[in-house]
RNA sequence: GCACCCAUAGCUCAGCUGGAUAGAGCGCUGCCCUCCGAAGGCAGAGGUCUGAGGUUCGAAUCCUCAUGGGUGCGCCA
């Protein structure tokens, strides 16, 4: 249910007897009507713009329209004043049955209140982490879980078809390179002594891997050229690998829905379906392409190679799809990965990346938009990178020592709750700060803490009413009268569980749950002036002495915003605390 | 050199498909509390939304250019 939608309905209605009266001409286009709430509460409840935006169309003064609308509106039970305002606002007050009708929807709906049909149950799939298979998730990873997770989750509540999916990069030489560092810890595993180089991956969690390829096979590798075990050791490597992301990605509580393997494309005729494919819409031919200009690289030499002309879906030059040996490049697995999503029937793709893909967005685009005939789109979003503080000091992370700090050792430090409410506590886009103290510490300052904090009073509310003997089932509440609910604080807090539903349908649009954590505060933070509120004015306290009626009353609201506030973290993947500690 | 992202209060950041006098926290100033709902509360000061043009009834928001910062740029993924 949400009232601002509601709203927008009755005014749009109100707009088509002006039409059929003939106070406004026909065939008036409603697009940019809109019903939201003012910036200046004095303003009233809501605002809607729609003589503003109709005036030109309609060929009449912004005054003219407001004031017909608002003679119009009148008559609905549900608005209690409709006046005109500033360069042509009609700005609405609302009755107050409609702020004791919002809460009583919440108590009826729990956290299905909020949910949207926005999505029309359209397949999305969103695709993050997708790091390579060769080692433990770091935080620059753990950011993209999170993140990822969370905008699933949000498209998911209001109302796309969600599928949550990882691709393995098990396909490239980065995993050569993490068979032949599994292969040194083996050699090392037989006494051997061995140096880490050509890039090789030195840390400690490759040990144990090294420790089972002996346990598996003792001798046989030691000595032996790579023909005989690189491909063994390869998959070996791979899957102990992604076990380990999965564990990672467990103490986040993050579930995949599928990995897909890029390994799986090779060999089973899928990149050369997809290449046809582009092929067949003249879109790969073979060209040399330009050196990139100011900065040539030293070996630069012209090379005739097979493009793809993604210059004709919107990229700045065309990429290369094989290399000069006749192997595919990195670009062709994943153009043939994103068929594979194509054809799977999704309506919208989503890419989570990490910054330093950034110059792959346009490409990746264009390969789409080829692909689908620009049917289905693809929105790539792009985390910032996270900077890591210790009491104020930046965390120095050393990848030369090994010392880089991983995405398990952020959540043994702090928490899944804290790790993922953190993370989204900033836009995608923007550079994120997580100091290892901040983040725990018990202020109004950290947003993670003041969210908790509101929904625990409300557990702690509860339970005196328990205890109490005080009936606080939702059914219950649900029933309370609420014609006392009148302090402006009361009413503020019940105003803004009314814009739940609005946001949720505003952050799915435009891909970004950091606006859900935001909101959260918000609304802790109006049940904390509430609550505070209650120290001067004793009767706006939750649980009212000898009064079990009006404590229902009371209760209703401050349980009401629990359920958002839970509805919102469960979205956001937090776990509502019931007690502060 | 080119592409993408970013620039909002002293600091860290929000700001809706373009809406009214641009918000929050911290810091600062003043007041309140110091057993009973203060892991604080209330109020106030603080802004050329980097700059210059443009579109619009209306621009922090859209477009162009400039400046400053980040990321990336043909056989690495």
């Amino acid at each position: 249910m949400n009232l601002f939608a509601d709203i927008r309905n009755a005014v749009l209605e109100a707009l088509n007897a002006l039409q059929a009266d003939g106070t406004l001409p026909e065939g008036l286009d409603y697009a940019n009507v809109a019903v939201e709430p003012p910036r200046d509460a004095g303003h009233g409840d809501m605002a809607t713009n729609a003589a503003m935006v109709l005036a030109k169309p309609a060929k009449m003064k912004p005054r003219d329209i407001a004031d017909a609308l608002a003679a119009k509106l009148a008559d609905d039970p549900r608005i209690q004043s409709a006046e005109v305002a500033g360069p042509g606002f009609l700005n609405l007050r609302l009755d107050a049955a409609a702020w004791a009708g919002i809460v009583r929807a919440v108590l009826v709906n729990g956290a299905d209140f909020g949910k949207s049909d926005m999505g029309q149950g359209q397949k999305v799939n969103v695709e993050y982490v997708s790091a390579n298979p060769t080692g433990p998730l770091h935080v620059g990873h753990t950011r993209g879980a999170v993140f990822g997770d969370a905008l699933a989750s949000l498209l998911d509540y209001a109302g796309y078809d969600v599928t949550r999916e990882y691709y393995i990069n098990d396909g490239g030489a980065q995993v050569d390179v993490l068979a032949r560092s599994v292969y040194l810890r083996y050699l090392e595993a037989h006494g051997q002594e061995v140096t880490f180089e050509g890039g090789t991956y030195p840390g400690d969690y490759l040990i144990e891997v090294g420790e089972a390829l002996k346990d598996r096979v003792g001798d046989a590798y030691v000595d032996q050229p790579e023909e005989v075990w690189l491909e063994d050791v390869r998959n070996m490597a791979t899957e102990a690998m992604m076990e380990l992301i999965r564990v990672d990605l467990g103490m986040l509580g993050v579930q995949m829905d599928r990995f897909f393997s890029e390994k799986s494309l090779y060999g089973t005729g899928k990149i050369e379906a997809a290449i046809d494919s582009l092929k067949a819409k003249g879109l790969i031919y073979k060209g040399v392409l330009e050196p990139p200009k100011g900065k040539v690289p030293e070996d630069w030499e012209p090379r005739e190679q097979t493009l793809f002309k993604s210059t004709d879906h919107g990229d700045d030059v065309d990429r290369p799809i094989m290399k000069s040996d006749g192997a595919w490049t990195y670009f062709a697995p994943d153009i043939a990965y994103h068929y594979d999503k194509i054809s799977r029937g999704y309506d919208l793709l989503i890419d989570v990346f990490g910054a330093d893909h950034g110059g792959y967005v346009k490409r990746m685009k264009a390969a789409v938009s080829a692909l689908s005939d620009g049917r289905v789109p693809v929105d790539i979003k792009l985390c910032q990178l996270v900077k890591l503080f210790k009491d104020g000091e930046p965390f120095k992370m050393s990848k030369r020592a090994g010392t880089f700090i991983t995405l398990r050792d952020v959540v043994d430090e702090v928490g899944p709750d804290v790790t993922r409410f953190v993370m989204l506590t900033r836009k995608n886009d923007a550079p994120l700060d997580f100091d290892f103290d901040k983040v725990l510490e018990q202020s109004r300052e950290n947003p993670v803490f003041y969210v908790q904090y509101a929904h625990a009073r409300v557990c702690s509310v509860l339970r005196k009413a328990n205890a109490a003997g005080i009936a606080h089932d939702d059914a219950t509440l649900a029933d309370a009268d609420l014609a006392g609910m009148t302090d402006e604080a009361e009413l503020a807090l019940a105003k803004k569980l009314s814009e739940w539903p609005r946001l949720v349908e505003i952050a799915a649009r435009s891909n970004e749950p950091h606006r859900v954590a935001f909101y959260l505060y918000e609304l802790a933070s109006d049940l904390h002036s509430l609550w505070n509120r209650g120290n001067d004015k004793p009767e706006l306290r939750f649980l009212q002495e000898g009064k079990p009626a009006e404590t229902q009353s009371k209760l209703a609201l401050a349980r009401a915003t629990a359920v958002v506030i839970s509805a919102g973290l469960a979205i956001l993947g937090v776990t509502p605390a019931e007690e502060m500690r």
